[in-house]
DNA sequence: GTTGAAATCGTTTGGAC
DNA sequence: GTCCAAACGATTTCAAC
């Protein structure tokens, strides 16, 4: 993935803090006609430096009102790695990370209740063979904040 | 906020995947009406079950290729736990996650190199008086999946 | 909830500079 | 990159059921 500059940053920027703004309204924010926004638009999507729109959702609203972070580690340390592979396929695991440390991965998960979060946590153990570190989330002061725009 | 039933939960997933879907797909999708969906998602939206919309960002391609955790805890104890607030100004914490557990705080944080992390965790000692435990992120499998809906 | 119509606005393409 | 024009589709509101 090549980089990016100036002017695409700001696009990007800019989509990431409301990505439904009219190409109108991107084109006068970042000081470019119309044509030229969508067009610069349209390839950010094709490199994959967008890689799609999402609506920022509530998830207490949306009866997920319990967030955790899960860090793994296998069970059995020689064997293969593809934790990834196995709990994909949990809708409930927002996030995977793999880090440095520790741990071999991180998870963002979300889940209506205590007794879910549990059943999803036998559900990791036995689906990647690791063991579990769980932290819960008790609020969350700023969340997805948009990345600044970097003029080097 | 009030709880969201079985349609709504469906329109809020369907953004969640696809923020820029038009009415008409998105009512075919669940069912309804472009009028009655039109109204429903304005209902999410006023209702902060939709909070927003954003553009999902390949943030090495921008620039940030350094993602890490930053778990935070107070230098002195019995200071007022007022780190949110404190942080809130430095762009490269996309998010703050107050915890259970020995931390306090958990951010995570997107920065350009490892002398940038370096800066960061300098200014965020200072800025919170906090103690700083920091685990890099070396890929990311999966990320920012949108929420399943649950039929209860 | 539904349909349909109407006005408006945004998207998208293409041409010309 | 710019501007302009044209065609199309989506949004938004409204009335009527």
């Amino acid at each position: 993935m090549s980089a990016v500059e100036e002017t695409d940053q700001a696009i990007v920027a800019a989509l990431a803090t409301d990505g439904r703004m009219s190409y109108t309204d991107l084109a006068t924010q970042v000081g470019l006609s119309v044509s030229a926004v969508h067009q610069r638009v349209r390839r950010l999507e094709q490199r994959g430096v967008i890689s799609g729109y999402g609506a920022k959702v509530n998830y207490e609203a949306i009866g997920l009102p319990l967030t955790a972070f899960v860090a793994i580690r296998p069970f059995d340390p020689a064997q293969p790695d593809d934790a990834p592979e196995r709990l994909a396929h949990l809708p409930e695991i927002e996030s995977c990370f793999s880090v440095a440390g520790e741990d071999f991965y991180i998870l963002l998960v979300r889940v209506k209740s205590p007794t879910d979060l549990e059943r999803l946590l036998q559900e990791i153990r036995t689906s990647a063979n690791v063991t579990t570190r769980t932290t819960v989330v008790l609020s969350t002061p700023f969340e997805q904040r948009p990345p600044q725009v970097r003029l080097d």
